[in-house]
DNA sequence: TCATCATTTAACCAATTTGTAACATCAATA
DNA sequence: TATTGATGTTACAAATTGGTTAAATGATGA
């Protein structure tokens, strides 16, 4: 069972969304406020459907909120006024997110939840990926890192490069392999920026900071359990 | 050999591409539209690169013709101009197709289209690039060679060169030839290099330093099994 | 806006690898 | 076996690679 987090100021379009999505067969949780909507965001959440236009915190912020701080990777579908707002959605779109505007059929907004939750359930199986390596928990799906227990802050970069490293263990990366892999939209970096994010992390990363290994001439990897 | 598809309108690009991947050791077709790219697509193909903008047919469209029309699931790269094009990709991430984003770096598109391949592939049976002769075992993968069970360590053009011959045991290589093999981006090192190179090989290898015969005037090389 | 953090570039140094040259040795054959 | 060209060895020089720090740039949030 789906359980479907609405956020959406507008009292007669919440309770019209809630009634029809709820009759599709899926669990509901409706709420008027981004604030709101932090309190009732979990990991049972499969989707989000927000407004963009809410009082207060901007559905936009909210969203921002979700992928960057909290690292939470649930699906959206924003409920647009104006079509010029998907200009400010590009970004989302990449995290496999999607739009709508109002005015909107009920039937075209299920098709389309059935569908991002389709897409979603199929990387699902992806997802199950928490590689630990002795004292080293890497959490791919919480974007979190434990070492000896204790919680350890990455930023984006740098998690995905540990990421990249851990759930491929044994094996090399030259920088040139990770930039490829990590630097989709400016590929174009200099090599050497890949040397100072794994700087960083092994910092980071304390009495651990040879966990990442590197073979002149092969490139960076990590050991085989 | 893998056999890539370029679609690309601008001839100076298309060019530098077809060279450069060419040169990496796939064979190439290159065209300037997505309507001779429909003609050249064959069940041969193992990747399409593809321009996002193109006369005519765009490379959006185009994806979509291969995908919904003619079912077909050869993984495709799409070259975007501007990164605003990602929200129109976001349906074909679901396909494990990928995206790279102009200007790119050749080596950086190379190894995306390594990784790529290797991800489809990845169904295929592993071609086991490992060789063994007696007590000698050569690891491509992990890059790794045992010796009587204890690993000894190789530098990259060591190890690159003793591969190259185990994974042809009883072929000669004259020095030229393991220059033109293994010194693709400068190829005007001198042939006594060659000699020094396995002369290291050699010292590392101890009892068995023998392993790498000398016929001379034909090359290197090491017993048939 | 400003302040803050993340990212990227640049510069420097150390370590390692790679390439060259000089010399020693070997193998083929006259 | 003497000659000659090919191969093996060694020492050194050059180039590449990797680690680190600081400064410049870019993104994000108050």
């Amino acid at each position: 069972m789906h359980e479907i987090l609405i956020v959406e100021d507008d009292p007669d379009v919440r309770e019209i969304l809630a009634f029809n999505i709820d009759n599709a067969g899926y669990a509901t949780i409706a709420v008027s406020s981004a604030e709101k909507g932090l309190d009732r965001l979990s990991s049972k959440t499969s989707l989000i459907l927000l407004d963009v236009m809410l009082p207060g915190i901007s559905g936009y912020q909210f969203a921002q909120k979700i992928r960057n701080e909290l690292r939470n990777n649930t699906p959206i579908i924003f409920l647009t006024a104006k079509s010029e707002e998907k200009d400010l959605l590009a970004g989302f779109n990449a995290g496999g997110d999607d739009y709508i505007s109002k005015p909107f059929s009920i039937n075209v907004l299920l098709a389309r939840i059935k569908a991002v939750l389709k897409r979603y359930d199929a990387t699902a199986p992806t997802q199950d990926k928490v590689y630990q390596h002795n004292d080293l928990i890497v959490d791919a799906v919480q974007k979190t890192v434990l070492l000896h227990g204790k919680s350890i802050e990455l930023s984006r970069k740098e998690f995905d490069i540990l990421t990249l490293l851990c759930a491929n263990p044994g094996t090399y990366f030259s920088r040139t392999t990770i930039i490829a892999e990590l630097w989709k939209d400016a590929p174009y970096v200099l090599d050497r920026t890949v040397d100072v994010h794994i700087a960083r992390i092994r910092t980071k990363m304390g009495d651990y900071r040879d966990f990442i290994k590197n073979r002149v001439g092969f490139g960076y990897y990590i050991e085989k359990a």
